[in-house]
DNA sequence: ACTTAATATGCAACTATTTGCATAGATTCA
DNA sequence: TGAATCTATGCAAATAGTTGCATATTAAGT
């Protein structure tokens, strides 16, 4: 399961509590990998029961106390390991993709209004990946693990360019109909 | 659940057995939603309690029985009314995207040889794609519901060629650092 | 002759994901 | 002043998906 890697690799960068990763799963690096905080929080238990990451709580007053999760040596030999074995192909589940397979049996209109949330939808996205760019790669040296993460958000970014334009495409297509 | 109704999809365009549709699930709309025929067989069971399809078995000699499924007008029914809600975006889960988020921790070589998989699997799907459209749609009259299946496959199709492309640009960036 | 692939179905166990709930003080907006 | 949101954690139940196994015949390749 890549779960439990795609925590370890938001370690990397700095210790955070449960709460901070949910954090990230929703923004950085839930581009490539989403997850809840539930599942977040129970994988943390599994990766301190096998010792790839330690955690120290953190008193708060006020708030609940945090949880502050370190990678250990350990959980970054791991990584690398894991880094070795081939990726998995990416899961394809698209429901509306589904739905033009059956064009007959739709409601056009409900679709049309489907495809126009989801035009929506690419258009945030890309435009936080922008702001993302630019804040922290634009025109700074970068040392290695940065410039990582700036080829993932390049890659981020084309995908969804491309994808609006298929999408409008896509409802050029349809209203022809 | 989206898989009982990528079944009901597939059964729109003609009776089918479990392996028939399993089949499907691996070449047409499994490009947009994929299952496992274990997956396919118990959803069957659940779509036949449902009154969603029919099922009747089909007598061979020398081959298992077939059981042939197909749908009721309580499933065509169900399926226009799961057109009207709106889909669910995408799931996210690519593994490889996720190992360029810790490139320090990776191992840069294993990383390369990933990406040229993983571009050969795109070129493939690339290939299969082209091969559909040439055969089943490329100067024939298209109902609405071929239409929809191939405004599908071009979407797809379009897809496959960026992503091949920014896949190249990634590995000539990494290729350089 | 032997092995692999294709046809055809399905159970069981395990792992992963989603959804709903639960707690509880602090801050911000209307 | 009341409602909503943020901070912070996590359990429990339900649903979904993966992996391994099981059966049985035919046809084609080596």
């Amino acid at each position: 399961m890549a779960l439990a890697e795609a925590i370890l690799v938001c370690l990397t960068e700095r210790p955070m509590s449960g709460y901070d990763l949910a954090k990230n799963f929703d923004a950085s690096i839930g581009f490539f990998w989403r997850a809840s905080h539930q599942q977040i929080y129970r994988e943390l238990g599994r990766l301190r029961e096998k010792g790839y990451v330690i955690s120290q709580e953190v008193s708060q007053s006020g708030k609940p106390n945090r949880i502050i999760h370190t990678l250990t040596p350990e959980g970054q030999k791991a990584l690398r390991a894991w880094s070795k074995k081939p990726s998995k192909h990416p899961s394809i589940k698209d429901e509306m993709l589904v739905k033009f397979y059956a064009l007959e049996n739709m409601d056009i209109d409900a679709l049309k209004d489907q495809l126009t949330i989801r035009m929506e939808q690419h258009q945030t996205k890309l435009v936080k990946y922008h702001r993302i760019k630019e804040r922290y790669y634009d025109g700074k040296s970068l040392d290695l693990t940065q410039k990582g993460k700036l080829i993932a958000l390049e890659l981020g970014i084309d995908q969804e360019v491309h994808m609006i334009e298929r999408l409008e495409a896509a409802m050029v297509k349809i209203g022809n109909l």
